[in-house]
DNA sequence: GCCAACGTTGGC
DNA sequence: GCCAACGTTGGC
């Protein structure tokens, strides 16, 4: 199993939302980058839901339902989307700021390069950040 | 609201 | 194929 964070900006799709939804098209990725870690994604994997802008932090855990298709969004087959379902809230939210802080976390790409919206996590980044929520 | 970082576009 | 110009994201 992989892990992932995916960002969202609260104002257009808030980890609330999901939670009301129980499952969502990720859709409107035009990014190369981003969309190539949708396409590697697989069913069961695991995905922080990171909110941008407003909050500044991961506020629970989704799952992949479903693996890259078609984005429903544009004609053009370069796109795709998953779906994702809520599978968890964190105890407490961890935040861009602490995450800074934590000497093991420098690497990860949500610090480096903050404008990628999909994104790799590794398993031992994956756990410190549990560890980091309370869980 | 500002601006740095990054990605994309388009002229040559 | 290079690179300047532009647009967007997202932290502050």
């Amino acid at each position: 199993m992989k892990f992932w964070l995916l960002k969202s900006e609260p104002v257009k799709y808030s980890w609330e939302k999901l939670v009301i939804d129980k499952k969502t098209v990720w859709d409107g990725i035009r990014n190369y980058a981003a969309r190539n870690f949708l396409k590697e994604m697989s069913v069961g994997d695991e995905a922080f839901f990171y909110h941008s802008n407003e909050g500044k932090e991961i506020v629970g855990i989704c799952k992949i339902v479903k693996t890259a298709y078609q984005d429903p969004t544009t004609p053009e087959p370069a796109w795709v989307s998953v779906d994702v379902s809520p599978l968890k809230k964190l105890k407490k939210p961890v935040t861009l700021q602490e995450i800074k802080n934590e000497n093991n976390l420098t690497k990860m790409i949500l610090v480096n390069n903050t404008r990628l919206s999909v994104q790799p996590v590794l398993k031992k980044e994956w756990e410190i950040i549990m560890k980091m929520s309370g869980e």
